[in-house]
DNA sequence: TATGAATGAGTGTTCATTCAT
DNA sequence: GATGAATGAACACTCATTCAT
C-alpha cells in the first residue's frame, strides 16, 4: 500500500498531480472507488470522506475533482453507461446475420446482467443525480446520451428493417424504462424479501434479467408485427 | 388548548378521535396532508412535523397513527394504488365490447395520467418504503398487491383471448416497470429541463401518457401477434 | 388470563378498585410490576405505558395511584427499603448472644446480597427519585429512615457496647454510603466488563458482597478499638 | 463567520486548530466548558449545543474532538480525577512525618473538599459514562485508573506501616465507595432540602467532607488495630 | 494542488403526563 | 375510577461542503 518510500504517508497516490494524465488518474481511482463502496452498499451509505480514505486522499480533495456528491455519481453512472453503450455496439456489431428480435432482447438483457451498478444509478438519475449538478454537466451528460441513443437507434433501424424511421431512440426509450423499472422491483428490502419469500408471491418475485429479456422480446415483436 | 369550538377551530374532527370511525378519520386526515405535501414537493421535502401542523395535530399524533415516516407513506401509495386498481377496474368492466390491446393501453395510461402522486411513489417502493416498515405492514401490502394482480391479470386474460394462461400478471409486471421507469425519465429535475429545453433535445423529452400508451400498445400486439 | 369470563377485556385486574383494600391492592401490583421491569433492565428503560400494560390497566390509571414516574419508584424504594429494614431487625434480634463487629457486619452484607434492586434505587435517590417528587411524599420518606435509622441506630448503640451515644445512626449513614458507592462499583457497563475481564485487571473488579462485609468489619473494629 | 480578528472574536485560539498544541487547546477549551456547565446545572441539562456555543465553535466541531456526550465527560472525569491523584500524592508527599489515619483521613477529606464535579461524575461512571463510549477509551481509563490505585496504594502501605501486603488499594476502593456514596447523600434535591431543614431531621443532613473524614478516620483505626 | 478542521442545517422519534369522555 | 388519545418538549449526531493554510 506505501508507493511512496521513506514517507510518512501511506498514500498510494502521488502527492501531487501536476500533469494531466496524474489528474485523470486520480479521477478514475476517486470514480473506481466510489463504485466499489455504491456496488457494496447504497448511495446513502456511500460517504465522500470514504471514498477519498479509500483513494489516498484527503476530504476536501474529492471536491477539487467533483464538485458535488451527485456530480461524483453523476460521472460513474456516464462512464458505466457510455462504457456499456460501446460494449453493446461493438457485441452487436460482430454480428454479421441479420438481426431479429428475440436475438437482440437477449443480447441486450444479457449485457445488462452484470451491469447492477449501471442499471441502480441510472434509476436515480433524475430524482438524484441531476438535482445538485451544474447546467453544463447535466447538459454534457444529455448530449452524450442523445447522441448514443441516435447511433444505437439508427443502428437498430438499420438491421431491424421492420423499425420505421424514428423508432429506433422510441424503443431505447422503452428500454430505458423497462431496465429502471424491473431494477426497482428487483432490488428487494430485507422486508420484502422475507414477505416474499412464501412460495405463492413467485409472481412477484422478479428476476431482472428474464423480466428483461421477455419485455423487450415482446415488445420488438410487437413492433415488427404491423 | 382550543376548548371554545367554532371560535378558533378549523376542524370538523372532534378533539379525540374515540371512535373507530374518528380514528379512521384522522388517519385518512393525515394521509391527505401527506399527500398534499408530497404532490407539491419531494419526499424528503415532507416533514412529520409539517403533516402533523397541517392536520391541527401535535408532532406525538401521527406517530400515533403510523409508527415511521415510511410507514405513512407506504400506507398513501397502498390508499392510492388500490383504490386506482379499483378504478381501473371499473372503467375496464364498463366496457361491454371485446377488448383490443390498444383500448386497454390508451385506458391504462389516461387512468394514470392524472396519478403522479402514485407513480412517483411506487418508485420508491423498494428503494425507500419498505425501508423501515414493519414486516406486518409489508406483508399486507404485497398481499393485496399479489391479489390485485392476480385478479387484474385474471381479467386481462379472459377477455384478451391472445394471452395465455399466467401470462395477465405477468403483462402487469411489465406494466409496472413500464409506469416506474417512465414517470422517472418524465420527472426532470430543473437543471435538466433547462438542458431538455433545446429543440435537438426532443428524443429526450418523455411525455408521460404518449410513451405509456405507445409502449403498451407494442406490447399487447407482442403478445397478439404469436 | 383471563379472570373476567365473558368480558371482552383480557384485565387480570377488577374493573374498578372502590374499596380501599382494591385500591391498595393494585398499587401493589403496580409496584410489583415496576419492580420486575426494573430488575431486568435499567430505570430508563422502564416505560410507564409498560407498567400499565403489564398491570393490565390503561396507561391513564397508573397516575391516578402515583402522580409521577419517580413518585411510583420512590414508593418502589419505600417499599424495598423498610421490608429490608424490617428483615435485618428480626435477623438481628433472633441472635441473644451479645453482638460482634465481624457477625453484624457479614448479616448486613449477606441480608443485601439479594437486594439488588433495593440498593440500586438508594443509588438513585437523590439524584433521580427525590426530584420530580411531591414535598409530602418526600418527608414521609425521610421521616420513616429517619425512624428506622434512630431505632436501628439504636439496636446497634445496644448492643454493641463499643458504640457511644449517637454513633448507631452514624455507622447507618457510612453504611448507606458504602452499599450505594459499592452497588454503582459492581454495576459494571458492558463496555468496561470487557476491559475488566484482563487478568490485571482484577483489583478493579468489585464483589458487593465481599467489599461490603470486609469495609463495614473494619469500619467496627475502628469503633471498637479506641 | 468572524473574519476580523480582534472585532468580535472573544477567543484567543486560532480560527482553525491546526497544530497539536492548538487541537489540545482547544480540546481543553470544550472541555472547561462543558465543566462549568456541568458545574452549575446537571449531566442531563448540559447539551453538546450549549458546550459548543460557549466555546465559540459550531455544534459539529465538538464532535470532532468527543465522539459523544459520554466521551466528553469521561474524558472531563479523566482530567479532573488525575490531576485530583496528582495533587493528592504531591500533598501526601510533602509530609516527612509519618503518616497517620487521621492525618490522612482529613488530608483526603479536605483534597476533596472543592472536587463536587469530580466526585459527581465518579458517581456516573459506571451508570452513564461508561454506557456510550469506545472500548479503547474505557480502558485507557481503567488501565490509567489501575495504576493510580496501585500507585497510590502502594504509598498507603509505605507509609502506614500497619497495612498488609495489598491492602493499599483495597483501602482506596472502599474510599471510592465512601466517596461517591457521601457525594450523593449530601447533593439533595430541591424539594428534600425543604424537608430536611427541620430540625429533628439533623440526622439526614449529611456534610460530606466531615463524613468522609470520619469514616475515612474511623476505617483506617479498623486496620491499624488489629 | 492538497489538506483536514470547521461548519451547521437538518429531524424523526420517545414518553411522561394531561384530560375529555 | 378508568380510559387511552393527545400532547409537545427535548436532542444527540451526521455529513456534504467550505476555506484558511
Amino acid at each position: 500500500m506505501v508507493s511512496n518510500p521513506g514517507v510518512k504517508g501511506e498514500r498510494a497516490a502521488p502527492q501531487r498531480a501536476r500533469k494531466d494524465e496524474d489528474k485523470e488518474a486520480r479521477r478514475r481511482l476517486l470514480l473506481d472507488e466510489a463504485l466499489a463502496l455504491y456496488a457494496a452498499t447504497s448511495y446513502a451509505e456511500v460517504k465522500m470522506a470514504d471514498v477519498a480514505e479509500r483513494a489516498g486522499l484527503a476530504k476536501g480533495t474529492v471536491f477539487l475533482y467533483f464538485p458535488t456528491k451527485e456530480a461524483l455519481f453523476l460521472a460513474l453512472l456516464e462512464d458505466l453507461l457510455f462504457s456499456w453503450f460501446a460494449r453493446l455496439d461493438a457485441r452487436l456489431c460482430q454480428s454479421d446475420a441479420p438481426w431479429t428480435g428475440p436475438w437482440l432482447a437477449r443480447s441486450v438483457a444479457q449485457s445488462l446482467e452484470a451491469e447492477t451498478s449501471l442499471t441502480r444509478l441510472l434509476a436515480m438519475l433524475q430524482t438524484v443525480l441531476e438535482q445538485n449538478v451544474s447546467v453544463e454537466q447535466a447538459r454534457r451528460f444529455k448530449e452524450r446520451l442523445l447522441q448514443a441513443m441516435l447511433h444505437i437507434g439508427a443502428l437498430l433501424e438499420a438491421r431491424l428493417d421492420f423499425l420505421k424511421p424514428g423508432e429506433g431512440p422510441r424503443v431505447l426509450v422503452h428500454l430505458h424504462a423497462l431496465v429502471t423499472g424491473l431494477r426497482q422491483m428487483a432490488d428487494v428490502a430485507p422486508v420484502a424479501r422475507e414477505v416474499l419469500a412464501s412460495p405463492h408471491m413467485a409472481p412477484l418475485r422478479i428476476d431482472f434479467t428474464a423480466e428483461l429479456t421477455a419485455a423487450l422480446t415482446t415488445l420488438l415483436r410487437g413492433l415488427e408485427s404491423r
